[in-house]
DNA sequence: GCGGATCAC
DNA sequence: TATGGTGATCCGC
């Protein structure tokens, strides 16, 4: 690790290199978004032609301006990467090489092959929706969304460039004829139900993500039913198509990381099958862009194609002595995975929120008259969120977004847990007032380090918690499990020692995506439970060579999914007591959850969420039955409250970090640790 | 515990 | 005219 002279740079990291002038003629080309990269149903567009337009309409702006300035900023890293790496010398090349080389064994011999993991993406699926309910749009161009910001395109818009993310007003220049569709979400969550009823058919236990996509083991029913994954594959769409008149498309591969990069070959309405089968895989990932691996976005592509040169997952592990030269093991690990083909193979865990938030952008102002009253109306809308959940949190985040697109965050811990829009108001004025004057657009407050939360308590592994009772009781991944994080810290112990400026590449890390990230609001909300104090988590043990870290996105989904599906109804709703004591005094085994979002977890009827009523009264079935066993039988809380599954679960969560980094420092199953950090 | 950042939908 | 909202996690402090 020692710097030294031989450099080593590759030479394919210079062939990224600009031409001369280049950038003075087609200053457009150094503009970066994400309207460029891959995406279904934009293979034909001209992508010089939507990158100019979207330079054109962007340049000058605020917003420009502050993309600028970050992309400088990724840009310096790279280049201070690049020059450590060209100062490694062959010995430390060397001494990587056999660390990266025996990394490599080890997480080869993890490699699972034994079940068949499917991912189901919807199409389009706001724009497709919206088509259902107004036939008329079928084959014009058009768009969910706004003329500031679209969610959605459909595929007859995304043939001018348009797509989600993109602001409506740039996406009019590229396509005049775009027809716009303000967003509707009880539609949307609608059909979602519709299509995770089909879901269940072929694995009880899928794991929703968004709500659009669903990982689905089908190992079992291809065996039992003695089929082809390309039958279950084609069944499924066929039935989702005939529930709800909507197209989706479908992976199937042996672990979810490969699954969802299936489920996107043939999209529109298309399904893709890649084989168990080691030598298949390898083919696949080959030639595979990293960025279309879950978890690798936009900055993390360009920091791997501008220092190392690396553009195919099979790249990952031409230069993986590079890897492990300048990231952490965990990250290491994870790289090196997907150049395998590797993924998560087991069934999630499940997880529950960490943290409930409420923003909104509005024209810039510094009026601070007006900023309060912005913050007032968060604290309000923020505190009704927490109630409908029964949270309350120690932790307050006041999020700015100035006029100049620059974030900042202030955060406060209390003593005591609030929950009350009085309450949050009172510590977000203060947090505010701090940072005036200032000229925002956007403010946001978060709440987290919620009440029954447990940051490193431990958790007796013989007890029995609710968390027990559901994964016995059958939930299993449905709810899914959380991700875990990911993160990387991108630079590494390499770069540290190397010196380079801190101030640059302090910074690099980065996390992955792969955990986390990927839920959307939706499953959360499917997940939460609702009306109660404290949320547990259904776990499963799952101990998959591959841990549940480094999947990608489909750990993101599957770990992040928290379940979507999993939402609890709880019988107290304990105001704002003291952790624990209230926990404990609130909940028992008889915890009910719908699983799936649709399925009672104790008797099994299904309910979807729209049946709100009827849902209540169910809950209340089971709360009358329980609160009568509860009189029956004394004391006898065998079970520990629901808080406490939730405590546990946190632990569990703790533990399996700290599992992983005592793997790390040991040597034991890779993929357990990817994401690891130090 | 705080702040900045990435990623996903 | 105009570039979203929600959630998770990480690392370095
Ligand atoms: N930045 C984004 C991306 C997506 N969505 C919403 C709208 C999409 O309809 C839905 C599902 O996301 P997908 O990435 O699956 O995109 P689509 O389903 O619209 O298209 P497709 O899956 O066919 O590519 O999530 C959003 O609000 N904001
Ligand atoms: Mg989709």
């Amino acid at each position: 690790m020692i710097v030294k002279g031989a450099r080593v740079l590759d030479g394919s990291a210079n062939a990224m290199m600009k031409g001369k002038g280049t950038e003075d003629d087609r200053p457009w080309q150094s503009y970066h978004t994400v309207y460029t990269t891959a995406k279904a149903g934009m293979e034909l567009v001209d992508k010089e032609k939507v990158q100019r337009v979207v330079y054109e309409m962007s340049k000058g702006s605020k917003y420009f301006q502050n993309e600028e300035r970050k992309e400088a900023f990724i840009k310096q890293k790279i280049d201070n990467l690049r020059i450590q790496c060209a100062n490694l010398t062959q010995e430390d090349l060397a001494h990587y090489q056999k660390v990266a080389d025996r990394r490599i064994v080890e997480l080869e011999a993890s490699r699972d092959l034994s079940r068949i993991w499917l991912h189901v993406d919807m199409d389009a699926f706001y724009a497709a929706v919206e088509t259902l309910s107004n036939p008329t749009l079928k084959g014009k161009p058009m768009a969910v969304g706004s003329m500031s910001m679209l969610s959605t395109a459909n595929y007859e818009a995304r043939k001018f460039g348009v797509r989600a993310a993109m602001p409506g007003f740039i996406a009019r220049k590229l396509c005049p004829e775009l027809i716009f569709v303000p967003t509707d979400f009880k539609k949307y969550t609608y059909y979602s139900d519709l299509t995770r009823k089909v879901f269940g058919r072929y694995d009880p236990n899928f794991i929703a993500g968004s709500l659009d996509e669903a990982y689905l083991d089908i190992t079992e029913v291809c065996r039992e039913r003695n089929v082809k994954s390309e039958e279950i594959a084609q069944e499924l769409r066929a039935g989702v198509y005939e529930e709800t008149g909507l197209t989706c498309s479908a992976g199937v591969a042996p672990n979810r990381l490969l699954a969802k990069v299936c489920s996107d070959i043939n999209k529109p309405n298309g399904q893709y099958v890649l084989p168990n089968d080691r030598m298949a895989v390898m083919t696949f990932v080959s030639s595979l862009p990293i960025r279309k691996i879950g978890g690798i976005g936009k900055v993390t592509e360009h920091i791997l194609k501008g220092v190392f040169g690396i553009n195919t997952c099979e790249q990952m592990l031409e230069k993986s002595s590079y890897i492990c030269a300048f990231f952490s093991q965990s990250t290491a690990d994870f790289f090196c995975s997907v150049g395998l083909g590797l993924g998560q193979t087991d069934s999630p865990q499940v997880r529950f929120r960490k943290s409930i938030s409420s923003e909104r952008t509005f024209s810039a102002t510094k009026d601070e008259v007006l900023l309060h009253k912005k913050l007032e109306e968060l604290a309000e809308m923020l505190s009704a969120d927490m109630q409908k959940e029964g949270l309350s949190g120690r932790t307050l985040t006041l999020k700015l977004k100035t006029a100049s697109f620059e974030v900042r965050t202030r955060a406060v811990t209390l003593q005591k847990y609030i929950s009350s829009s009085e309450d949050i108001l009172k510590h977000a004025k203060k947090l505010l007032q701090a940072e005036l004057p200032i000229s925002v657009r956007l403010i946001g407050l978060r709440v987290s380090q919620f009440n029954g939360d447990k940051c490193s308590a431990k958790s007796d592994p013989t007890q029995k918690t609710i968390t027990n009772f559901i994964t016995s009781g059958d939930v299993n991944r449905n709810c899914s499990s959380f991700p875990d994080v990911a993160d990387h810290d991108f630079v590494s112990n390499a770069e540290t020692d190397m010196s380079i400026d801190s101030r640059q590449t302090g910074q690099l890390d980065w996390r992955d995506p792969f955990d986390g990230n990927y839920l959307s609001d939706v499953d959360y909300q499917s997940c939460t439970v609702q009306k109660s104090d404290g949320v547990e988590e259904v776990q499963t043990s799952s101990n998959d060579a591959t841990s549940s870290h480094y999947s990608g996105l489909t750990e993101v989904l599957g770990s992040t999914s928290y379940l979507g599906q999993v939402e609890g109804i709880n019988v107290k709703n304990g105001s704002n007591l003291l952790e624990d004591e209230r926990l404990d005094s609130c909940c028992q085994e008889k915890t009910m959850l719908w699983l799936n979002d649709y399925k009672c977890s104790l008797c099994g009827i299904e309910l979807p969420p729209s049946f709100v009523e009827e849902r209540l009264e169910h809950s209340d079935f089971h709360l009358a039955e329980k609160l009568q066993k509860e009189e029956s039988s004394i004391h006898q809380k065998s079970v520990p409250s629901q808080s406490k599954g939730q405590k546990d679960g946190v632990t569990r969560q703790s533990k399996s970090k700290k599992q992983k980094l005592s793997q790390k420092e040991g040597s034991y199953t890779p993929i357990d640790y990817f994401f690891v950090k130090k």
